[in-house]
DNA sequence: GTCTATACTCCGATAGAC
DNA sequence: GTCTATCGGAGTATAGAC
């Protein structure tokens, strides 16, 4: 079997069993044999359990971080704060209209897994998002401090986490009838006017 | 031994042992140990290792949505939209500036299991602080449909477990100068004015 | 009723055979 | 590069001591 082969098929399986039940809730054993190669190939491959996370969330987050940058670089001098929340949250939420719905899962997992080299390894990633980000705010709203802007920052992460993980279980739960909490277009454009107003109070 | 007494050193040690370390990488054998109790009490007692977390859940957020409705029944009748996320958002953060911060970590932790029988457990808890909640949002935003508040009312909750949850963590490593960041009563003012402004947008 | 000792199954990891 | 065998530790259940 090819190598690049046996580590696709780890991965792949591991995404699709993480997502559905949990990463502590699945077993190796579960994931190999799904994938149909051997229980050692985790080791061999990745090192053990948890840097195939790793390296799941690294495959997620680099294309979406490297987007938000790419959107940020493009804005002209006189945006909008609407428009720096929707090159933050934009990118993010397109991927719950992609057809693998297991990526919001992994993401939204990943940063309420209690272990600190993986909220290290995230922290990582998000730096160089997050320091253009808080420019770009400042540029809208400059009687806005740096605490304010970090802050709010933070409740927009929370948002954003909440969403992609639960995708609004909780209100549907509350409001089965209500067929636009399934709507991913219309949580999207709430979500960006929810965080855009909560930043744009001075 | 004392049946109230060993149920309660379990239960201390097991909030502080999930709190520090989370569920799923705290065992059975810390907690029995730590509580200088058999490892076979938490099965006695409890059920098992779930049953012990739904009773640390139940016993935060049972005073909490009590607490919520206790504010939200005390509302006159010409209250602000910032009245009510007060109402729901101010006796959480309560708990964050107590002397017991595991409980914080419990709640956060609860919302993020994926754990389909804790995740009813909880939704039936909030219920009907959330019924109450609705009503009391579309009473000073009469023109804001049902989905609209449900959506934003989830972005809300996202924000105050991230909150509970991080307390900021992210903000604070990138800013390791923000002292502002470490104190909750600004934390607290900044998100209730944030979820408000978020809730106004008409 | 309370608690202890113990056994059972499953987990992640790894040394070593092939 | 792959696989088997095995290890220590996990959660759980229970028989029996007090």
């Amino acid at each position: 079997m090819d190598n690049t082969e046996t580590k696709q098929k780890i991965l792949d399986t591991a995404q699709e069993l993480f997502a559905e039940h949990g990463y502590s809730n699945t077993s190796l054993r579960q994931i190999t044999s799904g994938a149909g190669v051997n229980l050692a190939a985790v080791s061999y491959y990745f090192g053990g359990k948890e840097q195939l996370l790793f390296e799941l969330v690294g495959n997620t987050l680099r294309p979406l971080n490297a987007e938000r940058l790419r959107r940020l670089d493009a804005l002209t001098s006189n945006h909008s704060t609407e428009d720096v929340v929707r090159c933050f949250l934009e990118p993010a939420i397109d991927i719950l209209s992609q057809d693998n719905c297991d990526i919001p899962c992994i993401l939204g997992q990943a940063h309420r897994e209690q272990n600190l080299a993986l909220q290290a390894f995230i922290a990582q990633e998000v730096r160089p998002v997050a320091a253009r980000f808080i420019d770009a705010i400042h540029d809208t709203l400059p009687r806005l401090g740096t605490a304010e802007i970090l802050a709010r920052g933070e409740f927009m992460i929370g948002a954003l986490l909440h969403v992609l993980h639960s995708q609004t279980a909780v209100a549907r739960a509350l409001a089965p009838d209500q067929q636009r909490l399934n709507d991913n277009t219309f949580i999207a454009e709430q979500l960006i006017k929810f965080c855009t107003a909560g930043f744009s109070n001075e």
